[in-house]
DNA sequence: TCAATATTTAAGAATTGACTTATATAAGTA
DNA sequence: TACTTATATAAGTCAATTCTTAAATATTGA
């Protein structure tokens, strides 16, 4: 399972949320979370399973308590993905600056015809 | 619909993807993606359709052909959903780093009891 | 104009996945 | 030990998505 199917779900993205603060047993979360969504306790606990065999949370038993907080790996991965794109907005935000930089209206190329904007080429400047 | 509703789903991931390495034509994406999924035409181009109405593309009309490419707008926003973690890999990396400047097994503050590893309290050292 | 190509849209079938209720497990407490 | 609290798991239901096939739309070229 890849870490953006994780992420794509509102539930498990709130919890991450509520986690970023710090740590939360279980049933706190389920409370919590279970209340803004109006979703049962087993529910919650479902998706407290998958984010944490998928590796976004690590879990410390305290007696019957289960308490969970981030744990980085899985949120990295999906942070690497889209670092394929991170050369897209680099380059507008790079656009905007030489813009302002040299004065507006100066030195805009617009032929229409085999233009593109990605950095397919060569264009990006990243280590990866 | 969220950035990452929409990141995730592997087909969808997958057009980015190619789309990373630029511009392509619909029927080009119905190929290489039907190929690689077994999935048909229509299907690839009502991924497009997602991808498009949620800012993940950008289509330019050529003849009877509608080119694809990259748009960077949602995927800066899922980029920015992931930012509020981002404290949590920074420390790790940090650890790591500080870890290895002073010599391994030293200082490792190990309590148990309150102890929490994320950034919540403070400790995230970034701009937003 | 007619046929072929490129792509989207529509409608319904199939699949997935996220819930629910019920139950199991384990740890504290009286 | 029995009862309560905390959490997880199981099994089945329901709904949202993702497909499929069929048809509509638009462009190109004979």
């Amino acid at each position: 399972m890849h870490a953006l199917d994780v992420l794509g779900d509102p539930v498990r993205r709130r919890i991450l949320e509520v986690l970023a603060r710090g740590e939360h047993a279980a049933g706190a979360l389920a409370d919590v979370i279970g209340t803004e969504f109006g979703i049962s306790q087993p529910a919650v606990s479902q998706h407290l399973r998958v984010l944490r065999e998928q590796g976004f949370t690590r879990v410390r038993v305290d007696g019957a308590r289960r308490l969970y907080a981030v744990a980085p790996a899985a949120l990295q991965e999906a942070e690497a993905w889209l670092d394929q794109f991170r050369g897209f907005w680099e380059q507008r935000l790079d656009a905007l600056g030489t813009e302002l930089a040299r004065g507006q209206h100066r030195g805009r190329r617009v032929d229409g015809a085999a233009r593109s904007e990605g950095p397919q080429d060569g264009g990006q400047r990243l280590g990866a």
